[in-house]
DNA sequence: AACTACCAAGCAAGCGCTTGGTTTGTAAAT
DNA sequence: ATTTACAAACCAAGCGCTTGCTTGGTAGTT
C-alpha cells in the first residue's frame, strides 16, 4: 500500500483496502468496469467477497452506494497523487505539464485505473445527488490541471485555450484502456510523450 | 432524409427510418444512450413507439439484436458519410483531415451522434459474434482515415505515426458529447480546426 | 454489554421472451 | 367489382427467472 493510500486512511477519506469493507470495494470496482454495474448484481459482488448477498447491506445501504464510494475513493487518491506530482514550484509549467501526464496515464494503467473507467463509464448510472457530490471531488481535480495549463498559457507554449485542452486531453487519455496493450513497447513515459506532443507548439 | 440513407435503404443495406421497424430503431438508439442498454427495458422501447412489449420481437429476435443493429447501421451510414467527404482525390492530405474532422464530428453532434455514443458506451454489452460483426464494420471506417493519415504522413505534417495520432483523437473526439453546448459560441468548424492544431504540425 | 461482521431464508417487483390469436394492408383470382 | 389469399404488424396474457433488498438471528471480539 503506498504512502498516500495509509494518509487518507488514516484520516478517514478513504476506507482502508485490507478491511472487509475494503476488499468488497476492491470487487466491487473490478466487477463494475468488466461487466457495467447494472449487470453487475449484489451476489456477484458477494461471490467474490465471499460472503452472503444480504450481508454486503450491512456495509453500504444500497448498491448505489457501492458505485458511488468506489467513484468518490478513486477520484480523492488521483487527487493526492497529482498534488504531490506538482509540489515542487521550482519546475517549468512544461516539466509540470509532464509531471501531470505522467500521473494521469500512470493511473489509468494501474492500481486506480479500474476505478477511473468506472467513472468514465457509468458515470450516468449514479443519481443526481450522488453525482453532484462526486462532481464537486472531480472539480477538485480538474483545477489542478486547469491551474498549470494556466501557467503554461502565459508561457505561450499552448496549441489552444486550457480549457478546450484539457477536454479534448481527458478524452484523449481516457480511451487509452482501449487500444493499451501492456504486452507493447509503449510505456507510460512514452505515451506522456506523445501527449506532449499534441499539447504543446514545437 | 439526407441522399445517402435513401441509397443506402434502397440497396438494403439499412432499415427504413420511416418504418414500423425503422421507428422501432430510433426509439431503441435513444434510450440506449440515455439510460444505458441494460437499463433499458424491452417494455421501455414498446412504450415509446406504441405498441406492446411482446410485439417487439416479431421484428428482432432478442433485445441485443436491437442493439446490433443500432450499431451496425450507425457505422454504415457514418462510412458512407465519410466516404463522400474524402471522395474528391485533388484535396491536399490537410484538406481530406480537415473534411473527415468536420465529418465525423458532425456525426458526434448531430442525428448519429445517439448511435455513435451507443456505440462507445455500450460496446462491451455485445456478446462476441455480434461485436465481431460491428468491429468488422469499424474496420472499414478506419480505414478511411488511416488511408488519409499515410498520406499526410508522407506530407511529413503529422505530430505523430497515424495510428497512434488516430486513437488519441477518437477518444478525444468521443469525449466531446460529455461537455458540447449547443449554445455555445462552438460550431461543428471551429471544434474540427482546433483538433487539426492537435494533429498537425504548424 | 455492545459492536462488527455475517448467515439463512425469502419477499415483491421487474425482467426478457413466448404463446395463440386478431387486425390490417395489399394484391392476385374470380 | 368482389372475393380470396396471405403476410406483416400487433395484442393480451403470462411463464420462469433474476433482481435489490429485508428480516431475524448468530458468532466472535472488545
Amino acid at each position: 500500500m503506498s504512502k498516500i493510500v495509509k494518509e487518507l486512511v488514516a484520516s478517514g477519506m478513504i476506507t482502508d483496502p485490507e478491511s472487509p469493507k475494503g476488499a468488497l470495494l476492491a470487487a466491487a470496482t473490478t466487477l463494475f468496469r468488466s461487466q457495467g454495474y447494472s449487470r453487475t448484481t449484489v451476489r456477484d459482488i458477494a461471490k467474490v467477497v465471499g460472503i452472503q448477498s444480504g450481508s454486503l447491506f450491512h456495509h453500504f445501504r444500497t448498491k448505489e452506494d457501492i458505485l458511488e464510494a468506489v467513484m468518490a475513493e478513486t477520484i480523492i487518491v488521483c487527487t493526492e497523487q497529482m498534488k504531490t506530482a506538482v509540489s515542487n514550484t521550482q519546475l517549468t509549467p512544461r516539466k509540470k505539464i509532464q509531471a501531470l501526464l505522467e500521473c494521469e496515464i500512470g493511473a489509468i494503467l494501474g492500481d486506480t485505473g479500474r476505478g477511473l473507467g468506472v467513472l468514465v463509464f457509468e458515470w450516468d448510472s449514479l443519481s443526481n445527488d450522488k453525482r453532484n457530490r462526486v462532481l464537486q471531488l472531480r472539480d477538485i481535480y480538474e483545477g489542478i490541471w486547469l491551474c498549470v495549463l494556466e501557467e503554461a498559457k502565459s508561457e505561450g507554449i499552448l496549441v489552444m485555450e486550457p480549457a478546450l485542452l484539457r477536454k479534448f486531453l481527458t478524452g484523449a487519455l481516457s480511451w487509452i484502456v482501449n487500444w493499451y496493450n501492456p504486452q507493447g513497447d509503449l510505456r507510460v513515459p512514452d505515451l506522456a510523450n506523445l501527449a506532449m506532443k499534441m499539447l504543446v507548439r514545437t
